[in-house]
DNA sequence: ATCCTTGCAAATGATTTGCAAGAGT
DNA sequence: ACTCTTGCAAATCATTTGCAAGGAT
């Protein structure tokens, strides 16, 4: 019994090979967009439709199994709920690496809620830039 | 002439009267997405068709006019570019407000940008959560 | 055994494109 | 005058839906 077999069903979620096809892609991708998942899921499981992708990438976002990270300008990509951290966007090869979010205190964005009398539930926070490949390759 | 017209032809852009009205449609709302700012501007520029409002659109965001909001599980939003700021989104409503930033020093972001070689050049910030109204009316 | 999930194909919705006519500089 | 921009309609791309067959608990 794996890991996200056991997420899964404690998510109320049946641990088909479609999805645990998807989340062992996003382990080890890290972050992808829907497209890419579905051509990368396909290697293992020729059959799997996209459609079913697209149905199981959005339960597993309601869930909380899977976290959408919206991007400027490009596709929303997901990736594997873990703790809060921050992410650095490529605005050349469009990579998404993970940063911990201790920088940034938690509190210090409660308070920005409590101005406004808002009851915050979560953040997320993008970095916009160059990563360290790129900046070489240009 | 009005200050839109001049941030427009300063940006290598012509003014026209559905740029004006785009740009008129956001000063009042703060921001919108694309079929809602097609809807109201709309109402003082009958002709204008749905294409012209994603060119320029694109158009503003590339030259820096635009400000492209990206927001999990939904549409993005388009705000005129000021200076940087936190978006309060709100889960219940969609309603977007502004706090600004300095609850959150930049050169902790920049310090997180640093460990990972990561050449910054912007940064976004979402809470998402419930806004007062909502808080009220659930 | 039951209910959830899949894959397919079709439907819908969102965004982009090409081009002739019109507007801004 | 020149060039950029518009509006239209068509094309393309992304996402959702309905449903019969198959799979997980």
């Amino acid at each position: 019994m794996s890991k996200y077999h056991t997420v899964l069903n404690q998510s109320g979620l049946k641990a088909t090979n479609q999805r645990l096809g998807i989340l062992e892609v996003l382990r080890e991708r890290g972050h992808s967009a829907i497209d890419d998942i579905y051509q990368r899921v396909k290697k293992h499981h020729p059959t799997i439709s996209l459609a079913t992708v697209y149905k199981n990438i959005e339960v597993m976002v309601e869930r909380g199994v899977l976290l959408e990270v919206p991007i400027a300008g490009r596709k929303s990509q997901y990736e594997i709920k873990k703790r809060d951290h921050i992410h650095l966007i490529c605005l050349e090869c469009g990579s998404v690496m993970d940063e911990m979010i201790e920088a940034i205190p938690q509190e210090r964005l409660a308070q920005v809620a409590q101005r406004d009398d808002f009851l915050l539930s979560s953040s997320q926070i993008n970095l916009y830039g160059i990563c360290h490949n790129c900046q070489a390759s240009i």
